[in-house]
DNA sequence: AAGTCGGGGCG
DNA sequence: CGCCCAGACTT
């Protein structure tokens, strides 16, 4: 037993968390399911969504027999919507090809969808007992602090030395403890900006400290410049009603309900009657445009401009695969990401 | 090794 | 406004 663990253990114990909605518990559909929206997201923003998730889908048989659209549904806004289609696939494995049981052999875990190392780590040692670490954001700020570890975390040989060294940490026992003493200990006292070192279990070993490094550690990911795309959204509407497509299951939102959109850059003319008439066989009037928004991504920034058009005679059914009318409130509810959440809601605000 | 995937919280 | 978060997957 290290050293190390010997304190984030006895720490945890009394100065973690233990109140959390997926704590306390053994069952690994619940432990799964909690990772999985952890993932790249804080509790803050996991907590509003966790029991609604598991009150309407409280078993993998449940999740599984679910439709796609109803899980993406129940997803409609936490963002990274690929962890909800992978958690639905896998669901459905774990049906098919391992008769319902959640796996427990660390491997097999993950040949799961959307569980790598880390999350099959998590449920491993929370779930499980078993002595496999994690290696997550947090663990990379601690271990770089801890171990004065420069470059940034991210990188193949870093990463895989940071692996390395939180195997070597691990306890032969309290792996429930330990994990989410890992996980507290980033969260809560070795945070980003200004940790709380004087309170740290581990701050006496710690080199990053003793080197007056923790504001420069870990060192932060290079910098790039993001592109910016202009798009219009077309919101095609009969009284109450929008029109909705469904996107392609790869891409951004991929899955989602969305406007149709075209890229300003590309769009030869801004007569948007035509497209409308051209594309959905809609004879329809191009209203004054909403105000221009921006949305901004890890990778690109969208401008976005809202064009209403009032549908004046429908001349094809709206019923064709991938297309969908709902009323504004309904629409707020369906699976749609959050900017055209928000133009539902400007529009439910300010009818016409 | 780099790019793709959201949205929100916080200084 | 920039950075990061209980990362995984694709190219």
């Amino acid at each position: 037993m290290t050293d190390f663990a010997n304190r984030l253990i006895a720490w945890q114990k009394v100065h973690g968390r233990h109140d959390l909605p997926w704590q306390n518990t053994t069952d690994p559909y619940a432990i799964w399911v909690s990772e999985i929206m952890l993932q790249q997201t804080q509790v803050s923003a996991v907590i509003g969504y966790y029991a609604k998730f598991m009150a309407r889908f409280p078993t993998i048989a449940a999740l599984a027999n679910a439709t796609q659209d109803e899980v993406l549904q129940h997803w409609s806004g936490l963002g990274y919507y690929s962890r909800a289609r992978n958690l639905h696939n896998a669901a459905q494995t774990i049906v098919d090809e391992h008769s319902g049981m959640f796996p427990q052999d660390f491997d097999t875990i993950q040949t799961l969808s959307g569980i790598g190392r880390s999350t099959a780590a998590a449920i491993a040692s929370f779930a499980f007992h078993q002595v496999q670490t994690i290696l997550d954001g947090n663990v990379k700020r601690v271990l770089t602090r801890h171990f004065a570890i420069a470059g940034w975390p991210s990188t193949p040989k870093i990463e895989k030395a940071l692996w390395q060294l939180a195997e070597k940490l691990l306890p032969q026992s309290d792996m429930v403890a330990y994990t989410q003493g890992l996980m507290d200990l980033g969260a809560t006292i070795c945070t980003r900006s200004k940790p709380k070192c004087t309170t740290c279990p581990l701050n006496e070993s710690c080199l990053a400290r003793q080197q007056n490094l923790t504001t420069i550690l870990p060192t932060p990911k290079p910098k790039k410049s993001i592109p910016e795309k202009n798009t219009t959204m077309l919101i095609l509407r009969q009284g109450n009603e929008i029109m909705l497509i469904k996107r392609p299951s790869s891409g951004i939102w991929g899955g989602l309900w969305s406007f149709p959109e075209y890229d300003e850059n590309t769009l030869t003319s801004n007569d948007y009657a035509t497209i409308a008439l051209n594309q959905f066989g809609i004879s329809a009037t191009a209203d004054s445009a909403l105000p221009t928004f921006s949305h901004a991504f890890t990778h690109f920034k969208l401008h976005i401009k809202p064009q209403p058009l009032t549908i004046t005679k429908q001349t094809l059914q709206a019923r064709e695969a991938g297309f969908i009318w709902l009323n504004i409130e309904d629409a707020i509810g369906a699976a749609i990401p959050t900017p055209i959440r928000n133009i539902l809601l400007y529009l439910h605000k300010h009818p016409s």
